[in-house]
RNA sequence: UGUCCCAUUGUGUAAUGGUAGCACAGCAGAUUUUGGUUCUGUCAGUCUAGGUUCGAAUCCUAGUGGGACAA
């Protein structure tokens, strides 16, 4: 429980459906505290405060050192390497869904829940992800990780509803203030939503490491000056403070020169990309050629493409163009509303 | 040194002599369980000095700066 209006409508279902329910809330980061107890962060009191009032036992588990170790890290790590990361894609499996079954044994529940809007199937054996009922909300390209065993024990109660049934219900149970909570999460240990900043101060001696250095168009010819290459993403157009009389974006970025390639829109587009860490969820694997809709970011409907299994990684080949293809985003793979598996980004250039 | 061309917001450009528009960049907001994208709004300009004209970015003169030719 987070304090926020899906996981207390997913505690609320739960109860309603007659399960005995125990609310489980992280603290994994350094997040303000309520100014009235300086005791606990405000999101805490507000989920064991939703607890209470459904009559239903919470815990709060300090999480901060595993974050800061896989999370964290990770995330520092990849922008460091010139790649993006995706933190949630991380902390589903190593930090909710690990923690939230290691809380159901000690406490003896034979299934955990969260609030993410997913759904799950099962056939031949296998677990598997479902797109959402609300397309606008769902979120399985941010579960797409999870494995087998976690999938088998897991409940998305508000997987099938739309945000406004879930506000609706949250009215209607007597959360109103709930219900007009804004939606906006961002990265959740970044309070101020500058993961620029935040990169500049927890990485030490981040000017020394990470120089200024050249933007440069497709032949080379250096057009700018960048602020470090951690401070770019491929596909970013605003804060480059290049004018071309045309929108320039981040076509690449090059950690070894310490270049970043601009362009325009339509060279931003990629038809090739190898995943790596793949995660079969529907299908234990995959054939030569299968065509499937591929996710390459959350607010994307998915491109058609063809996939080839090579070894432990997957070669992706885009039937048209895909836009901003972004080394270490996810890839997630589609059969209809079933996840088939999902992978990271490694390359988008072709290899042996 | 001689001739010619050019000079508009931070950048690139538009405007039969009638009082300046567009794009990009910047800034702000919207959207969002990653980053990016996208959308909306907004700031900002006629090189300088004279002159012609009811009126000039637009015409004339000089200056300044840049470019192209030329021994």
């Amino acid at each position: 429980m987070s304090g926020g209006i899906d996981s207390s409508v997913a505690a609320i279902l739960l109860k309603d459906a007659g399960w005995e329910v125990i609310g489980i809330t992280y603290r994994i980061y350094d997040n303000p505290l309520d100014s009235d107890t300086e005791e606990e962060t405000v999101a805490i009191k507000e989920a064991r405060e939703v607890a209470e009032r459904l009559h239903i036992e919470h815990h709060t588990l300090d999480l901060r050192r595993e974050f800061r170790e896989t999370v964290i890290d990770y995330f520092i790590r990849e922008y460091s390497e010139g790649r993006t990361p995706n933190p949630c894609v991380v902390c589903n499996p190593a930090i909710k869904w690990t923690y939230l079954l290691e809380a159901a044994d000690t406490l003896n529940c034979t299934r955990i829940a969260t609030g993410h809007y997913a759904r799950i199937g099962k056939e031949n054996g296998r677990y598997f992800l479902k797109k959402a009922e609300d397309p606008l909300k769902d979120q399985t390209y941010f579960l797409w990780k999870l494995s087998q065993e976690q999938l088998a024990r897991t409940l998305f109660p508000i997987g099938g509803l739309t945000k406004e049934e879930i506000r609706n219900i949250a009215r209607s149970k007597g959360f109103a203030r709930l219900s007009k909570k804004s939606e906006s999460q961002e990265i959740c240990f970044i309070p101020d939503n500058n993961y620029r900043k935040f990169l500049t101060d927890e990485i030490p001696d981040f000017e020394k490491i990470f120089k200024p250095g050249d933007f440069v168009d497709n032949r080379g010819k250096v057009i700018g000056a960048h602020k470090g290459f951690p401070n770019y993403t491929i596909g970013q157009r605003k804060g480059l403070g290049v004018a071309a009389g045309y929108p320039l974006y981040v076509l690449s970025i090059d950690p070894q020169s310490n270049k970043i390639i601009l362009g325009s829109k339509e060279e931003l587009g990629g038809s090739l990309l190898y995943a790596t860490d793949i995660n079969y969820m529907k299908r234990q694997t995959l054939c030569d050629g299968e065509n499937l809709s591929v996710k390459i970011r959350y607010r994307n409907t998915g491109y058609d493409a063809s996939v080839y299994p090579e070894g432990h990684r997957l070669r992706i080949e885009f039937r048209g163009k895909a836009d901003a293809i972004t080394p270490g985003q996810s890839c997630v793979l589609y059969e209809g509303e079933d996840v088939v598996a999902g992978g990271i980004i490694h390359s988008v250039r072709p290899e042996k």
